[in-house]
DNA sequence: AGTCATACTTACCTGGAGGTGGGTACCGGT
DNA sequence: ACCGGTACCCACCTCCAGGTAAGTATGACT
């Protein structure tokens, strides 16, 4: 881990995912599906502070970028599923280190303080 | 990994980190400083892309985090570095997690095509 | 006298992520 | 006849992260 000497330019793996996962929702989104399958409305109820549009949108660039695929039960009530890929999986790393930094943080700012 | 139940309101700690590294650079800056300590210069040589404003931004908030320490040797040319904190360092992880992702994705992308 | 390098600061500007508020089509229940 | 729930789409707007371009103080070199 000696400091990789790739020099930061577009093609950079850092920049892909950034660009895909460095939104403000699309790892509160992945962490939702990471336990199954869920309904658009579901995720709506879990993510109160997101909008409907960018709900969408956020699952359409996902779906887009084949971290999730949406499965639409043509039934009469809509009823249409999202739920991970493999690629997706692959992802949850990330959000695990992501989550871990958080509460390690966390847990500094309370002993030591911080952020005046 | 069963789905924690955390309703993700303010004080999740996913947001907790997006809040502090989901930035463009923040990340990129981190990288440079995993193997040692940079001075000033050097960080805007190694990430050409970047605004000199953007960087002493990035900088400011990343110390303010206390992720870095900034070390002004009250030298006559000036001279000023940048080195991890141990907090700092438990941020590598996440730097880890995100880059190996972009590989995994890059490589996905080039044998199934996706988006076209 | 002029240029270069250091590590910044300041003022101004823009693009686009994200937010707001409405509308759509379908059906079941009351 | 009306309301509510499903999963969306659309037009419009706001705000700020990030970008651009200039200026600052110091001394060494030519």
């Amino acid at each position: 881990m000696t400091a990789t000497p790739l020099l930061i330019t577009p093609g950079c793996p850092i920049r892909t995912t950034l660009d895909m996962l460095g939104g403000k929702w699309s790892l509160l989104v992945l962490h939702q599906l990471a336990g199954g399958a869920r309904r658009f409305g579901e995720l709506r109820r879990l993510l109160p502070d997101i909008s409907e549009k960018v709900l969408v949108q956020q699952l359409k660039q996902l779906a887009n970028a084949e971290l999730l695929v949406r499965t639409n039960h043509g039934e009469v009530p809509p009823r249409v599923e999202y739920h991970l890929t493999a690629l997706g999986q692959q992802a949850l790393p990330v959000l695990a280190a992501t989550a871990e930094f958080g509460r390690v943080y966390a847990a500094h700012i309370q002993n030591g303080r911080a952020t005046p």
